[in-house]
RNA sequence: GCUGCCGUAGCUCAGUGGUAGAGCACACCCUUGGUAAGGGUGAGGUCGGAAGUUCAAUCCUUCUCGGCAGCACCA
């Protein structure tokens, strides 16, 4: 047979040769760096014999597919711990995943922390001894009725529910053994010492809520020590980014139980969030959006013609439409509300309202409607998180009624428009996702197949790269999503547009079209930051707490020396105050070392000193936050330095 | 919502079956000091909440609320 090498070298090999040998025929060296062969693009066992003609690659343990290999290998060796451990436990799935590996069991008893601890000493055993992995093809009911008669009963399911044509392999390690596609290094002394077990969490059999809990162990897994080391440490500085630390730390926002999952916004918070939300309405306004405001309170018949009162009643805040007695001891309401309110969750169904004022023509459209819209969703306790997942939060919303000839023309605008503005906050890894079509959804295949095709178009105009997530759009219509991730790389959507041929339908929304007809406009539900509150969230982790100048709440500090330089001082401040510029005064009488020390802790981006030189001199120390250095400018240019510095980027 | 872990001063954290401690922050005083913490004194806690066990609970038990991690959810 001929085994074609990447370099495009052909050699000829004998029928039946492992990709072990193949190597070992190249070099000795090689053969010993590598632990697993890619045949003809998939990933086989060195000790696999190859039967006919092949493009091979030789899989060296330090490639990143390598890498994957270790970290699955890790995951069979922490099953084999925890059931030599816990003898009773059933295995589930271990798949690889960002940085580690993760195992499911089935266990009445969770796991605790010491017991991880055991856990990992064991797995160090384990790979000590050296097993051999060995690939074995059973019998698909053979394999059933053994899992079953050895109490695994998810595995004996997992494999009922593999399709018929699929080959059962089973990898065994010692006398342990899993039922598992593989491949797998040849022997468990390859892995590595480079391991850690993280956490222990639950986890639905599936992911599905319905199905029972399982019980999931986290682990890490490296080529070696110093990437292992590495990484905790980049964990370890993550956790100091994290922005419901900083949020505290900086003075920003914060919460508490009576309001969970709504932010207390502070001085300086709301700096930053005020900041934003003017920069995206001069953003709106130069794209052609008019802003408008619709009301926090709807009855509900409102929410039910939207369909929000069917689809969407569990993420809302409902409120009876009855006057509330004030008798101390006695009930709220003195009688059964009949009628209720609810607290907008969205805010398309109210600018459709405001659409439908008058009689629009082809020639208005395409109307672009944006709010800053306050909306709540009664999200579960345990998905709040932060500033990135409340339960009152403010969209950059809008919507963008149009005829379906302007979709693609729209949403490349869009995309374009939320480029530049991501841009401007420095954010350049953007994940795009398409959704497309769910199962259940409304519309014929003819809109979808444009509908799709429309967002996909956009996405490739503003040439963005970008990911289909095949069957997770919204029932209405395609979306496109745009992910940022936090500091320890959790993903959140942020930006989103999402088109919309059945809101219109609905609430009855028209325009008179060239041929004098009724028509449906199309709704482009839209938004760039899609919350500010996450957006914020988002920003404070990727920027470590220190905001760009034009959002930084306090922009500059003016440090006297002594009190003699103070009335100079004062005069500066009055200076940059006059300019508009966000700055404060420290004339406490504190050492210049700790008052630096104290604003750049508070990561203020400039510090103007000033003592008796600069005094006399007119001129201002600039001390730049991180900086090592002072920089000596005349007052002027201190000043218009600022003023330059902290324009915003548009 | 589910599983696990956690809850002591504003923050970070010690600690004990006999009603509490540190550092930072805070207040006052001294210090006027040239680029990341000058010194002194002082104030501050129903040990998340409720019930139980006990002569006695911050500590043990149960429940509850909240936080964290993961899962599920996320228009």
């Amino acid at each position: 047979m001929t085994i074609t090498f990447p370099d495009g070298n052909k050699r000829e090999y004998a029928r039946g040769t492992t990709g072990m040998e193949i190597a070992e025929s190249i070099s000795k060296s090689l053969a010993k760096a590598s632990v697993a062969v890619s045949v003809n693009d998939n990933l086989w066992d060195l000790k696999r014999p190859i039967e006919g003609d092949a493009q091979l690659n030789i899989i060296k343990r330090d490639d990143e597919a390598g890498l994957e290999l270790i970290r699955h290998d890790a995951a069979h060796i922490l099953a084999e711990a925890v059931q030599e451990l816990f003898p009773g436990t059933q295995v589930t799935i271990g798949p690889v995943i960002e940085n580690g590996f993760y195992y499911d069991f089935a266990r009445d008893e969770p796991f605790s922390t010491e017991d991880l601890e055991k856990i990992e000493k064991k797995m160090h055993d384990i790979v000590d001894a050296a097993q051999n992995f060995e690939r074995e093809v059973w019998d698909r009911n053979e394999a059933i009725k053994h899992f079953k008669s050895i109490g695994e009963e998810y595995k004996a399911e997992l494999i009922s529910d593999l399709p018929e044509t699929e080959t059962i392999t089973i990898y065994r390690q010692g006398d342990w053994l899993d039922l598992c596609r593989g491949p797998h290094m040849v022997n468990t002394k390859q892995i590595g010492h480079a391991f850690k077990l993280m956490k222990v969490a639950g986890a639905y059999w599936r992911g599905n809520s319905d199905n029972a809990m399982l019980t999931r162990i986290y682990g890490t897994a490296w080529r070696n020590e110093k990437e292992l080391e590495a990484y905790l440490t980049m964990l370890e500085e993550a956790e100091k980014r994290d922005h419901r630390k900083l949020g505290r730390e900086l003075e920003l926002f914060h919460f508490q139980e009576e309001a969970q999952g709504s932010v207390f916004w502070h001085p300086k918070g709301h700096i930053i969030y005020n900041q934003m939300e003017q920069y995206i309405r001069r953003r709106l306004r130069d794209a052609g959006y008019q802003e408008v405001k619709t009301p926090q309170l709807m009855n509900a018949k409102f929410w039910e013609a939207s369909g929000h009162w069917s689809k969407f009643r569990e993420n809302m805040f409902v409120v009876p439409d009855v006057v509330p007695s004030t008798d101390e001891d006695g009930p709220v309401f003195k009688e059964e509300p009949k009628e209720f309110m609810a607290i907008k969750p969205m805010n398309c169904p109210a600018h459709v309202q405001i659409y439908k004022q008058g009689i629009k023509s082809y020639r208005d459209l395409p109307i672009r409607m944006a709010e800053f819209g306050c909306c709540h969703r009664n999200e579960a306790h345990g998905a709040l998180h932060g500033l990135m997942r409340v339960r009152q939060m403010t969209q950059d919303d809008a919507h963008i009624f149009c005829r379906e000839d302007q979709i693609t023309e729209e949403t490349i605008a869009f995309c374009q428009l939320l480029q530049s503005v991501y841009t401007d906050f420095g954010f350049e890894k953007i994940k795009v996702k398409l959704a497309t079509r769910p199962e259940t959804r409304a519309g014929n295949n003819d809109t979808w197949d444009r509908a799709e095709e429309a967002l996909e178009t956009a996405v490739k105009t503003a040439e963005l790269d970008y990911e289909i997530a095949e069957g997770e759009g919204a029932f209405y219509g395609p979306k496109l999503e745009f992910h940022l991730t936090d500091a320890i790389g959790r993903s959140w959507q942020c930006g989103t547009i999402q088109l919309d041929f059945v809101m219109p339908e609905r609430l009855d929304a028209t325009y008179i079209g060239e041929d004098g007809d009724k028509h449906r406009p199309v709704m482009l539900h839209r938004a760039i930051l899609g919350s500010l509150e996450r957006f914020i969230g988002i920003l404070i982790e990727n920027h470590a707490g220190r905001m760009p100048i034009w959002m930084s709440p306090v922009q500059c500090v003016v440090a006297p020396i002594t009190d003699e330089a103070k009335p100079y001082a004062e005069e500066l401040y009055k200076d940059l105050w006059e300019k508009g510029l966000r700055v404060e005064i420290d004339a406490r009488s504190e050492k210049i070392n700790f008052k630096i020390r104290e604003h750049s802790v508070l990561k203020v981006p400039y510090i103007f000193v000033v003592g008796k030189r600069e005094a006399e001199e007119g001129t201002v120390a600039i001390r730049t936050l991180g900086g090592k250095n002072q920089d000596i400018k005349s007052r002027n240019d201190a000043v218009q330095m600022l003023v330059d510095e902290a324009k915003a980027p548009y």
